[in-house]
DNA sequence: ATTCAACGATATTTTATTTATATGGTGGGT
DNA sequence: ACCCACCATATAAATAAAATATCGTTGAAT
């Protein structure tokens, strides 16, 4: 069976005259007739009662008719939907994002995106920077957002969001009332941080940020993210070192200091940053829906 | 797009493999390569991403498979039901039957025909004699089961069911206990009848048999229904004729008796028969299910 | 760094399929 | 009984598909 027998039994179907069907499909009458006896022989039951005068449809050929209808149109379809997956109009998106992100662009990005391309299905998943190197290999994250210094090779990436970190102390203490301070006044308070294994980078930055200003940090709670540690900092049981983008988590009981720089004129910190991740491989003709993805954030990037 | 190119990129989707794909398909490997070309220039995107070392399923691919699998199975499947359509496994009948039918054998037929055809259905609808007539012209009946001697031309016939005449008397009545009567016993009593623009030909029949008996019944009641006339005579309004079959109907009320012959040796009357009809040209490699019914019902009219 | 082997794409010939032209049979209408 | 309309068949031309041979590219091994 070929779409082009489809084709003809249609006409024919509807024209129930193996002359006229074949001048509206522009052939002549004799190959028609062999293409109907064709797909009689491969369905294996005569479609048409047909003799000098008078061509009828079977009980077979009457079931057949939407059924044929039913294969061409389902045919069309499905060509449509691949290419629109092929150019990114509709499929789906696998996203994994640090939960900072929340605070620093990602809703913008997708808010953004997704009326751009409202067909396209975005799935999110907040994982560790290092979780999502890990399903960015196996492909099973289409694009990540983290924290990381080191990209491994084989993905691209986009400077999402600097942000420069700042102290985060609970209102009541005393050095909450301060417009700016000294990291060194932090000196033996309790600190919290996340838990190394969520984010291996940010534990580097913190330590060395306080060696920087004279101390080692008395670091006595790690955590597993980073709005369980401003939720602690609220409790008024430590003090922490967290991105400026925390700020907006608005939790009751935190206040929010920058810190000054040991030299005045540089920076306090590195400022804090935040990466798109991708395969490169999949935007290069992989995924069209991917490639959009890119151009969105890396739009949005420029803006912020 | 034809049916060639999607077997061909199912083959090819599984293997990601061009020389094992064609291998499989038992064709060499470069028309392969030509006939995904094809596709996904009918399709209008890459299917496949390729290079000399590795192949794999675009996001458009992957959509695309489904699909490719679904058009291919209802393919055969419609193939399949239009095969069982022209062999009479499934399908549906429109039956049409004078009320008597109900008590003359048609269940019995239809039990028989439904145990080996459980896929066709059969829909049936209670019809007089001549509206079938003009239902079965018109092709909105493909077989009735009618009372009528005159066969219109083109229709093709089976007797399913003779049956003699008996009188039906409401069981009060003073001729109810005879084992068997003499018709001239009636004469003067009120005759129920079915309407003659029912049952023409059966209008005929009671007349004939009454005159032959020596007197002109008194026809005081036309009923729509053979069931409505023994429903009067059980009611005590009258008495019929009527066939055999209808002493079934054990409608309360009612006692059917059978009446002598003029003469001895013949027969009261002559039986009163049903035919089963339909349009012959339809049998002819029209419809398997009608054939399959048709040879249900002579099997059905040898055996009674 | 160079070579080698594996793979998919392309070119060209061969084969198969599809179409068109011409003609034969069949049934209905006059 | 003839003719006309119609579908089927036969054969030739055109078209499309497949096979063989070859090229270019890529990744791995030496």
């Amino acid at each position: 069976m070929e779409f082009r027998h489809l084709r003809y039994f249609l006409v024919l179907a509807e024209e129930l005259h193996f002359g006229r069907a074949a001048r509206r499909l522009s052939m002549s009458q004799p190959p028609l007739s062999l293409n109907i006896q064709q797909l009689e022989a491969s369905v294996g039951t005569r479609l048409f009662t047909r003799n000098s005068k008078q061509v009828a449809l079977t009980a077979a050929g009457k079931a057949f008719v939407p059924a044929a209808r039913g294969l061409l149109d389902q045919a069309i379809q499905a060509a449509a939907l691949a290419k629109d997956v092929g150019q990114g109009l509709v499929g789906s998106l696998n996203i994994g994002f640090a939960g900072t992100m929340l605070y620093s662009g990602l809703p913008e990005i997708l808010a953004r995106f997704q009326a751009q391309h409202p067909l396209l299905r975005v799935m999110l998943k907040e994982l560790s920077s290092s979780e999502q190197l890990i399903e960015l290999a196996h492909e099973r994250l289409d694009l990540g957002f983290v924290h990381t210094t080191r990209v491994p090779p084989g993905l691209s990436q986009i400077l999402v969001a600097s942000q420069a970190f700042v102290c985060c102390l609970p209102s009541g203490h005393p050095l909450a009332v301060q417009p700016e301070l000294s990291l060194a006044l932090l000196q033996g308070e309790p600190f919290a941080v996340v838990s190394r294994t969520v984010s291996p980078d940010y534990h580097q930055r913190i330590l060395q940020t306080c060696l920087d200003a004279g101390f080692y940090p008395e670091i006595r709670y790690e955590l597993q993210h980073w709005l369980s540690v401003v939720a602690l900092v609220s409790r008024g049981m430590g003090v922490a070192l967290v991105p400026a983008a925390l700020q907006q988590s608005a939790l009751p009981g935190t206040v929010f200091v920058p810190f000054m720089a040991l030299e005045p004129r540089a920076q306090a910190t590195t400022p804090y940053e935040t990466h798109c991740l991708w395969k490169t491989s999949r935007t290069s003709g992989g995924s069209a829906a991917l490639t959009s993805f890119v151009d969105a954030v890396r739009a949005a990037a420029i803006l912020g």
